[in-house]
DNA sequence: TCAGTAATAGTAATTATTACTGATAATATG
DNA sequence: CATATTATCAGTAATAATTACTATTACTGA
């Protein structure tokens, strides 16, 4: 993998926050030190990285793609009305998965992903102050 | 909620199956009784289905959407290759949020999702006879 | 230094989903 | 049953997110 001055700023951008961007808001980030990115690079260096297990991307029902430059296991919430994502602030620990049953055996495994949805405190105390 | 045809023949095939099908593939299957069916029918219906807590939607981190009937919580396998998904064949356990916490107290909790990547055994086979 | 080629910017195309609109049909009520 | 109300529909247009294409640029190893 070559080093290029775009990829090294994406990966910084992603390093710097801890709000789990889109490729977009990347993008958005990444044209304050290179103002003619293109949002393709930002997608492909993203999804590059993906594969390369530098960062990871997070599991979502709706909406865009997310990444997280936080490769150590650990799962997120996210709110369904606004879209925010945060990490856990409490360990989560599964059963593990039986690595010696032929169901585990038949696949290769990658990741696994752990999210809870809901509402977030924000947008919770909106909605108690209902619209009439 | 009204009760069409459209909708009762959506659920229909939606629990006639185990694939966790996505809204286009919903909409082919239901074609075969409902000929004229509008894609957007389709989605409206899901999406309508998923609120009323009737199906869940699961997620995915690259493609389209996909349903699930079966509304008892339960992970999925998801291949990274060919996109199929089908249900954990074992019980997953984790750690209990903790409910009398602040963090817990300032959110409303909707749903858990597990979610397991990797590749299937049909993807695995092929992959092994490498191209040249 | 420089040939080879991976990566890029800019743009077009694709894919998945949602929004709009006038017509249809499910339901409630007399 | 008749019919008023209106949720839902089919058909179509629009949007949003992502990917593909192409000529040009700039890493990197020899
Ligand atoms: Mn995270
Ligand atoms: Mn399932
Ligand atoms: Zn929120
Ligand atoms: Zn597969």
């Amino acid at each position: 993998m070559r080093q290029t001055k775009q990829r090294r700023i994406i990966l910084e951008v992603l390093r710097g926050t801890v709000h789990h961007p889109s490729a977009d808001e990347v993008y958005h980030q990444v044209r304050q030190c290179i103002p003619n990115i293109s949002l393709g690079t930002v997608y492909r260096n993203l999804e590059r990285l993906v594969q390369d297990k530098v960062i990871r991307k997070i599991v979502n029902t709706q909406g865009q793609g997310r990444f997280d430059a936080n490769i150590i296991p650990h799962g997120h919430f996210r709110c369904v009305k606004c879209h925010l994502v945060e990490d856990l602030p409490f360990e989560v620990t599964f059963t593990a998965i039986p690595e010696n049953s032929s169901w585990y055996r038949a696949r290769e495994i990658c990741e696994v992903h752990y999210e809870v949805t809901g509402i977030c405190p924000v947008c919770k105390s909106k909605s108690q102050l209902a619209p009439p």
